[in-house]
DNA sequence: CTGTTAGCGCGTTCAA
DNA sequence: TTGAACGCGCTAACAG
């Protein structure tokens, strides 16, 4: 009631009706032009905008979300920031929905399922026109929470299950099937792995793809593993690497977890005065631009991070339009011939 | 077209009256076990957390957040996410405030000012407990709204400047000078620099605080200088170092203006058989986990970018205890012997 | 320990 | 093209 003299108190940050009381209009019309919404003459349009900066209004989302049932908010739950893949993916879904003026709310889960089941509950709570989450594999009562909330849900990097909603991203059994491959090409059968720790689901499913192809297609099995239950990093590769061949001399090929992990091992090579690809190919998996600028790139299995950010994003757009994406979105992957194999 | 989207929700999300109603208690009480608040004997409580679970209840933070005048929203604008430094900042921060229930609202500028002011304005409009900028130069309406707004308001990186409310970071200009001063202590004498696009403020600082101590130290200018008109890359950092190299071959020291670029720097040295640090120094910027893990260690300032995040989320945190944290926080650097220098 | 009252600031629905 | 009334779902401030 009382709106007389407001001093510089943000406590009382100014309203629509204060907006509309300087312009002379009604709340509903000073909301529409801050919308931009229905029809406006020029002239009051100019007037609702002059008081907009004379009382340095700043709206409020929160009352206007929940007078309309819903945010233009994108919930993102990411397992990690640690390497430059979540983040790549971010920084593509951000552009994408930039121009629709959708905004991302991200948690973090460092791999754990029951990280994520509280970061999606607690996300959901601020209805969200979309969710957007790693992987197909969640708890059951992730996947409920999510496919009851009436949100889109978009599960990305992997294809392999049934997506709650919508899903984009790629075969990690076939992306490991095809480092096999070509290793197996390349003539290499003495063939190791480098792992990282556990919770990364979609290493898991590469290396099984590895394994599965080497089985199959040579009646391989690895001649060598060596997981880390740490992160992966670009330390813990090269430490890996070094016990694997500290146990495993033989080898003459090591497939790694992810490029961070094979860099490791690239400059343990160097370091250490292995000859590569002489002795030992190396391959890693994302294609980061990084490994490609070494003197020697690496060989990897290049995924467009970047892309499925911005795919996810165009397909949320669409869905917010009204229009119905395709459920799943392969978009593949490539192998990079480097010179490490 | 609308700022507003509109999920499709079910036609019957729960509310608190549900759960109410399902439980036998009051609204009120309801929401105290939701949130856990006030005093509330054992057997109301699992009445109501049966009731919750029996209506699938979600809470709605967009009432809640209306109906006490803020949000558990941190509002995070962060230039870019391309290189792993401010997924660092973001990481340490979301672990620090995980604890408090707060969650990160996140923009991403691609070091444009104007996008700031969007994305300040934006991200205010959800009336954030806390909104974490980069930098302390903004446009003059940025710092107006952020002053205005009330929230507490953090600064990263940086600390030389005002603030307009709290900042937690460290000298640039100090960490060229550190890097010029190496360089001078090893001897070097014929110093270049290899830099990337506009935009980047703090390495635009750096570079003036190198320049600065050349000077001062032992009345040196650059000898050479490369520019990229482009984000730091490593690929961008080794096609600059060749280009810089080929305009002036009698270069014995380059500072880089990250380690993404130095690192291109190094990978250019190794390719093309420049002894380092033999014929030329290389130093650069950040301390990235993976600088450290080169067979030769690049030489490099190291920021605690982790931490910085770390401490924002904890002075934050102390800020919404009703506690005073320092105004400038200043985690300074270190000077990493690596060696490439 | 629990309940009542009274909005928060905005957008929807209808009418003019 | 503009406006009035109503309520979204929740919580602060008091009671009791």
């Amino acid at each position: 009631m009382s709106n007389e003299h407001r001093p510089h108190r943000p406590a009382s940050a100014a309203t629509l009706a204060d907006v509309a009381r300087a312009a002379g209009v009604s709340e509903i019309t000073a909301s529409r032009v801050v919308r931009g919404r229905g029809p406006i003459s020029a002239a009051t349009r100019a007037k609702v905008e002059a008081a907009i900066a004379a009382v340095g209004y700043v709206p409020n989302r929160l009352a206007g979300g929940l007078a309309s049932a819903g945010s233009n908010l994108v919930g993102v739950v990411l397992p990690s920031l640690s390497n430059s893949v979540f983040p790549d993916v971010l920084s593509g879904l951000n552009a994408a929905i930039a121009g629709e003026r959708l905004r991302t709310l991200v948690a973090v889960t460092d791999y754990d399922l029951d990280a994520e089941r509280d970061a999606v509950a607690a996300l959901l709570a601020w209805r969200p026109a979309a969710l957007v989450v790693v992987g197909l594999e969640h708890r059951p009562e992730t996947r409920e929470m999510m496919a009851a909330s009436g949100a889109t849900i978009i599960e990305l990097m992997d294809v392999e299950g049934e997506p709650v909603d919508l899903a984009v991203g790629l075969s990690h059994t076939a992306a490991g099937a095809a480092a096999a491959r070509r290793l197996l090409a390349r003539g290499r059968s003495r063939i190791g792995y480098v792992g990282h720790g556990a919770g990364d689901l979609r290493a898991a499913k590469r290396r099984a793809g590895l394994e599965a192809a080497l089985k199959r297609d040579a009646d391989l099995a690895l001649a060598g593993a060596h997981v880390l239950d740490a992160p992966s990093s670009v330390g813990a590769g090269r430490a890996a690497l070094a016990a694997l061949l500290d146990a495993a001399p033989e080898l003459d090929a090591v497939v790694f977890s992810n490029d961070d992990m094979a860099l490791g091992g690239a400059f343990h090579c160097m370091a250490a005065g292995v000859d590569v690809p002489g002795r030992l190919a190396l391959v890693g998996f994302n294609g980061l631009e990084l490994a490609n600028a070494l003197p020697k790139p690496l060989t990897t299995v290049r995924t467009a991070r970047g892309e499925i950010g911005r795919i996810a994003g165009e397909m949320l757009c669409a869905r917010l339009r009204g229009e119905t994406p395709p459920r799943v979105t392969d978009v593949g992957f490539d192998v990079v011939a480097g010179g490490t194999d």
